[in-house]
DNA sequence: ATGTAC
């Protein structure tokens, strides 16, 4: 493939994208990729990789996960991190559904026994969960208690009564980002977001029930509290219109800050500001009180997850989180830079955190093991439990892939293929959908994305994450 | 991804 032929194989699944490839790349880029699935990388997202290269303070490389695909400006699968004192912080690398991320629930329950329920159960969490474009949540909440969702997330979700103080423990962030400020949220934002507080959203966003099919780790799988035929819930979803509204605005903040501070853009799409210029701290502000957001959403859902699953069996379902990763953020972390430890903003966009085993911000029941990451196959396909790695602190600044990535538009995914078709399909496989309408189904067809497994096998591979369960869908709510 | 528009 053409596209490929513009890139150097340094190593077994890592592709260079030289300094030479376009004018103004500070550093190279790196695209994780076995050779199969480098067939399907499409040239636009090499592009984006080398052009997020080019901006100011970026440390070592531009990288893009193996399940990289074009995004607004920064690639999706894309992670960038940047001197806190050169650098710089973007909308564009951490993406519109800020916070976008994935929690997985273990229950106590075995997948023979809940199989036979599958269809009440599904129905049952679709009832309990509002989903789909523009879908408004079961509850109000005012002014002052929207602000406390921005500044304390999941907290304030637990504070008043959406679940455990154990689930706070197992969030990224604790659920909480520090630096929030609800004052750097627009009234728009604040608007879109006030109504859709414990909703699911829609696209790829979903819920589901699982089995645990296979253990890779069999002492790490116990640490995170999972067993083979063990049934878990995963729920994938992000900050809806708040977090969409904030992007939208700081963009245009950060298209004058680019013009201001005199930042030479490749594409108007990766507007910037200094991390050190005011605009730079509202957006970082803005933007934590999005993650928050999201992660109170996450967590109100769970509750509700929680208590379809009880009044069902008429009894306590136990459901512990296992943990709660973002997919779309900027943070603040220390890395190792040439043997020197630096203070960096490490962008993910469509990419997960995995720290390494010992680093303070894994919980302290996995400090041993490694962070929990949490990748949602597409719809019918398998999902991923892997665990964060040394090998993955050094190569990538601790993170890895994210899902599978699209290999097929929304659009011409409509256009070819049948929703009720691929329902059919899946329920001759044990799978049971719900959903609004057929044409979301469509649009997440299973044939839409890359092969998850293909994924999995490069970042276990290389190292920067390693497998320790596979989980297979039993039913699927879709937004 | 997203009240598929400034």
């Amino acid at each position: 493939m053409v596209a490929a032929d513009k890139l150097k194989k340094i190593s077994e699944d890592v592709w260079e994208i030289p300094t030479d490839y376009k004018p103004g790349m500070n550093v190279p880029g790196h695209i994780f990729l076995s050779d199969r699935l480098i067939e399907g990388l499409e040239s636009g997202a090499i592009d984006q990789t080398a052009n997020v290269a080019t901006l100011p303070g970026i440390q070592r490389y531009s990288m893009a996960m193996p399940d990289v695909h074009i995004g607004y400006g920064f690639p999706i699968g894309g992670v960038a991190a940047f001197d806190t004192e050169t650098g710089v912080i973007s909308p564009g690398g951490v993406g519109f559904d800020i916070n976008c991320g994935v929690r997985l629930l273990r229950s106590e329950l075995m997948a023979d026994d809940v199989k036979p329920h599958k269809v009440d159960l599904i129905n049952a969490l679709y009832e309990a969960v509002p989903s789909g474009l523009g879908s408004e949540s079961k509850f109000r909440v005012n002014d002052a208690q929207l602000a406390e969702v921005f500044r304390t997330g999941a907290r304030w979700a637990v504070e008043n009564g959406y679940g455990v103080k154990a689930d706070l423990e197992h969030c990224e962030e604790n659920g909480e980002m520090k630096g929030a400020d609800p004052a750097k949220v627009s009234k728009k934002a604040r608007d879109r977001g006030r109504p859709q507080l414990g909703t699911l959203g829609s696209g790829n966003h979903f819920l589901e029930i699982q089995k645990v099919e296979k253990i890779y780790d069999e002492a790490v799988a116990k640490a995170f509290g999972l067993k083979e035929g063990q049934v878990t819930v995963m729920i994938h979803c992000g900050s809806r219109g708040a977090g969409h509204q904030i992007c939208t605005d700081y963009v245009k903040t950060m298209e004058q800050a680019s013009r201001k501070y005199g930042i030479k853009l490749y594409d108007r799409q990766l507007a910037c500001a200094p991390l050190s210029s005011p605009e730079a701290k509202d957006y970082f502000a803005a933007m934590a009180a999005g993650a928050n957001y999201a992660w109170a959403n996450r967590q109100i859902i769970s509750h509700w997850v929680r208590e379809a699953f009880s009044k069902y069996y008429k009894r306590d379902v136990r459901m512990d989180l296992v943990y709660d990763v973002a997919h779309n953020v900027a943070k603040f972390e220390e890395h190792e830079v040439d043997g020197v430890k630096k203070a960096l903003c490490v962008h993910r966009k469509g990419a997960t955190r995995a720290f390494a085993p010992g680093r303070s911000e894994v919980p302290v029941a996995y400090r041993d093991v490694g962070q929990p990451v949490i990748i949602p196959g597409s719809m019918g396909s398998a999902s991923y439990v892997l665990a964060g790695t040394q090998r993955g602190m050094e190569l990538t600044f601790g993170s890895t892939c994210h899902g599978a990535g699209r290999v097929m538009s929304r659009s011409a995914a409509l256009k070819d293929i049948r929703g009720n078709e691929v329902k059919r399909q899946l329920l001759e496989r044990g799978i049971v959908v719900k959903a609004p309408k057929d044409a979301a189904i469509a649009e997440e067809a299973p044939e839409v994305y890359k092969e998850i497994d293909e994924v999995i096998a490069v970042v276990d591979g290389l190292g920067i994450s390693k497998k320790v369960a596979r989980l297979v869908p039993i039913a699927v709510a879709k937004g």
